[in-house]
DNA sequence: AGGTAAATTGAAATCGGTTTGAGAAAATAT
DNA sequence: ATATTTTCTCAAACCGATTTCAATTTACCT
């Protein structure tokens, strides 16, 4: 069914009907009402690309995905959606190629400027993200999860990354923890920056100097949470807490301490940080793992709604977002007890 | 840069230089490169949504999103996204609003109805799925990533759900085990259907009777894992080893175990579905987790690959691709040990 | 050279809507 | 009753490509 076929059926000129159907103020009340009823009656619908060619309005949102497929995307999106579903805009997934600096560059420069989106949402931003400066610079609307330090106006949304760890670093050190090693994630991104920042101004603030050996980054895996957390664990003097950045980096420090037969909350103290997975939960972990903690998913539902605000006109300069990250003490944490190598 | 005025500074019509981008054998191979060429030096690509309107194909595949944002959904998006990216086609991710009958189907319906997608990927289909129905009803291209017993035709991919849990039980079986627990994944969906069947054939045809009390359907979650598991563990006829749905149910039944102080591998013998994830791998657990491995990333992969080949003119009736699942042992299975309770 | 076939090229129609600018009808003011 | 404003409707231009059909140029034969 076609606008032009709809509109002699209800005896009206296709201009009528598009205004009945978009809102516009000047088609009568009993008019729109009687196209609108009609519309549904008789199963018409605006073929959207069409409207996509005339009006340049595409009705979506993208979203580039990481090669590494992060747990985290999913419940993004699933946040994402959560917002979106009413409203009748898409989320275009965008694979990444490779993380070669150039592609994705080039991969950014071709979204932006193929009129396949509306908007763009920039993840793991880096301190200085040229990805930021180009959507700028093409005047492609963006939402940034996270931060940059690039000196290119930009509207974004992060958690406190940096008190989290810091106060979670803080804790530590007043249940007597001296020696905290400090498993990051990938260095690069600006949230891992504010962390170890958080990481090391909580420690300079009581005066504990800094051990570089026992800083690590990498991936939010099991894997890397079990090797460094080995490792740190079987140097001389070993560290008797954690501060790591995922729950599965978590997990794996769970398991490197059990392996050792060190006892997690008296041997080894553990905060992670926790995005809220429906299903992997810190309060269930043995034992319960104490957690710096702030949903992926709502921040997700947000971020949709905000890009939503910009396409509507909201000015993106005073887009500026910084979410509180709660500390939750649970059972991993607990007061120093030192012991012999 | 539109086409006309490309075309105006090549001295071509727009005729011939769209047949020259589109790869039209009526263009001599000349005059092709030079347009290619100077595409490129001037930077014109075809706006998307005029090529949308015109030829009706979208370039975009559709895949809906379950509200549960379950972690698969990413790996599986992931493996798409890899083989996608050389093509010029876009995942469209469409957040599904409650999980109503109506509902759902009213979704597919206006997504298939919609233009927005060339094809949808059908996921965790049901025995007798009616999405299908409408699908193949309405004409739209789809692949079902799973099986139904539905009375239509449908192409699809599925891994051997049934096979592997048999093997697995079985396994289980032959190392002296009779109750063996199942905890499988929600009721209702044709994987969670084969598993059970599986299931119950392995010990039908050894003789074992199946226990109600000792099969469990829940999603895949930790939570599930660690209640279910539980519950069963404090039976007073308990069970000796547990076939599970997934690696999140396996930490749940890990941590259950261990809390009632039995061993994994001795005391309790596990087997879990492993969908191989970067973050979260069986070989690490402690002890090493037994598992029916698939990988759900290179599922996405081949579905991706398989869309393309239908949306190319394949026949969708000739597709049918069922995938082995490995079975791989490692410390979570053990010869039964029969404790007093 | 003249005629035919083959290889190129282009003008114009089309996809299905939105929106401008103008006209007709109805309502209000003088 | 006429002029003016307001409300509603429409014809036609336009978004930016693809593709049909016809015309032109070049290549090939005899």
């Amino acid at each position: 069914m076609k606008l032009k076929e709809f509109a002699k059926q209800l005896g009206l000129s296709p201009t009528t009907v598009s205004r009945a159907l978009s809102g516009y103020p000047e088609v009568s009340e009993v008019t729109r009402a009687r196209v609108v009823q009609e519309a549904v009656r008789l199963g018409y619908r605006p073929n959207v690309n069409a409207v996509r060619l005339k009006t340049g309005r595409v009705g979506a949102i993208g979203v580039v995905m990481g090669r590494a497929g992060e747990f985290h995307f999913a419940e993004f999106m699933a946040g994402m959606a959560e917002r979106l579903i009413t409203e009748d805009t898409d989320i275009l997934v965008i694979p990444m190629a490779d993380p070669e600096y150039d592609a994705e560059m080039q991969l950014y420069r071709r979204l932006a400027e193929s009129q396949r989106v509306d908007a763009i949402i920039v993840h793991s931003p880096r301190p200085n993200d040229q990805r930021i400066a180009l959507l700028h610079e093409l005047g492609m609307p963006f939402l940034v999860h996270g931060r940059s330090d690039i000196d290119v106006p930009h509207p974004w949304l992060d958690i406190d990354n940096e008190g989290a760890v810091r106060r979670a670093t803080s804790h530590l050190i007043a249940l007597g923890h001296t020696r905290i090693a400090m498993i990051n994630g990938r260095q690069g991104a600006t949230y891992a920056l504010h962390r170890d920042i958080g990481y090391r101004s909580a420690l300079q603030s009581h005066g504990i100097e800094v051990d570089p050996q026992l800083i690590a980054n990498g991936n939010f895996t099991d894997e890397i949470g079990f090797r460094f957390a080995r490792s740190f664990l079987e140097q001389p003097k070993r560290p008797t807490a954690f501060v790591a950045g995922s729950m599965m980096t978590a997990l794996g420090i769970y398991r490197a301490a059990r392996s050792l037969g060190l006892q997690i909350g008296s041997d080894v103290s553990v905060i992670a940080h926790d995005d809220v997975f429906p299903y992997l939960t810190a309060d269930n972990m043995v034992p319960s793992l104490s957690a710096t903690r702030s949903s992926m998913r709502a921040a997700g539902t947000r971020c949709a709604d905000l890009v939503l605000q910009l396409l509507a006109g909201r000015s993106p300069t005073e887009i500026h977002e910084l979410w509180p990250v709660e500390l939750i003490l649970r059972e991993s944490t607990g007061p120093v007890r030192e012991l012999q190598t």
